[in-house]
DNA sequence: ATGATGATGTCAGGAAATGACATCATCACG
DNA sequence: CGTGATGATGTCATTTCCTGACATCATCAT
């Protein structure tokens, strides 16, 4: 038996998340979080670089399996459908944590803060993945502009699928997402609004 | 005479921009910027909610401008040319000041905390836009990727035109951004990358 | 058992941010 | 002129975030 509690990392994500949504982010220390994981706040920080970032890990574990994808893609594939596969596959990563996702997402729109670093996150993500597509060949502008919208429908889609009404799981949530930009491309930016379809 | 010099805002800008530019914002204190400014630390925090927000004051005012517009545009213009329209309409706003923004973007590009503060700024005025365009009768999605689109040609241009070598003012940056995303619209995201020019 | 290693705790301190209250300049008004 | 209201600034105290330096404890190889 050890002295330490397993999972250290763990608690303290636990423990964070359960009291921003309790208290709010703000009304919360890091002290009361490292208290709540039997820790101290000095061990907090050892794990994460600040408050906020304690609910940001699993970002690069998200990126890599993205990363991944785009990389195992059969070579002739064009950008945007690599990026829509890579989305696509991240099932799995979440299928288990939508009610973990669900609080976390409430909690980050509820805190300016929060949503700043969410909205850096996200720009980091499509950074990576313009990379990888280049490693592939595309060029820019299409590079970053796959990735970017790939994220934009990532984000729509993800967020549709943690609404409690939601069917179906976040796979479909982003296809769908991917056919909706493809009307919407088709539709352009120069273009006059159509006349709604009712 | 007064006692207290005039524009107290001002030259907490500027002191904040200098020392940054020079120290790095994380080396800078904000008691160090209110020193230079003749003043006290907590009248600081009485001008900005926190050390980072100095930088992005006028975010609001070029926001009124962008707004101002879209609302006194020709009530028939397609969405994306009635930002386009108001991008191109702030070349008064930063003519005078464009040593400062040079300055104040490589501050930003050094500091991540300070990326932060733009991406949400960026994200705040594109929602703001998408809400005037939608007064205006715009319906979802358009109003929203014509908003997003045009604050990312808007950075573009405006890097390029803070760029020493450029040759033009910042509305030729920004209308220049407009006609490539023509193009790259026409070109669609989910055909092939095309052969190189060369 | 024992020494190396890694995880955690303890302590001290700087800096950001905020509330409460004091002080100073200006201006309107008699 | 003077005097009181008002707004800008200063002073002080405090909480919280975050970091460095060092101590201590658990585990594991040998």
């Amino acid at each position: 038996m050890s002295r330490w509690e397993p999972n250290a990392e763990g608690r303290l994500q636990r423990a964070a998340l359960e009291l921003f949504a309790d208290q709010g982010f703000e009304n919360t220390t890091v002290a009361e979080i490292a208290e709540r994981a039997g820790l101290t706040e000095r061990t907090f920080f050892r794990y994460f670089a600040d408050k906020r970032e304690v609910l940001f890990a699993g970002a690069e574990e998200l990126q890599k399996i993205l990363v991944d994808v785009v990389h195992d893609a059969p070579p002739s594939s064009q950008p945007l459908s690599v990026v829509a596969q890579a989305f696509e596959s991240i099932n799995p990563f979440f299928e288990q944590r939508r009610e973990g996702a669900q609080l976390r997402q409430a909690v980050i729109k509820a805190n300016p803060e929060l949503r700043e670093r969410e909205l850096i996150k996200m720009a980091t993500l499509a950074a990576v993945l313009a990379g990888a597509l280049r490693e592939r060949g595309v060029s820019e502008p299409a590079a970053t502009l796959a990735s970017e919208a790939g994220v934009v429908v990532f984000r729509v889609g993800f967020d549709a699928w943690l609404d409690p009404r939601h069917k179906g799981d976040l796979t479909d949530a982003i296809r769908d997402g991917f056919s909706q930009l493809e009307d919407v491309s088709d539709f352009g930016f120069r273009r006059a609004t159509p006349a709604p379809k009712a």
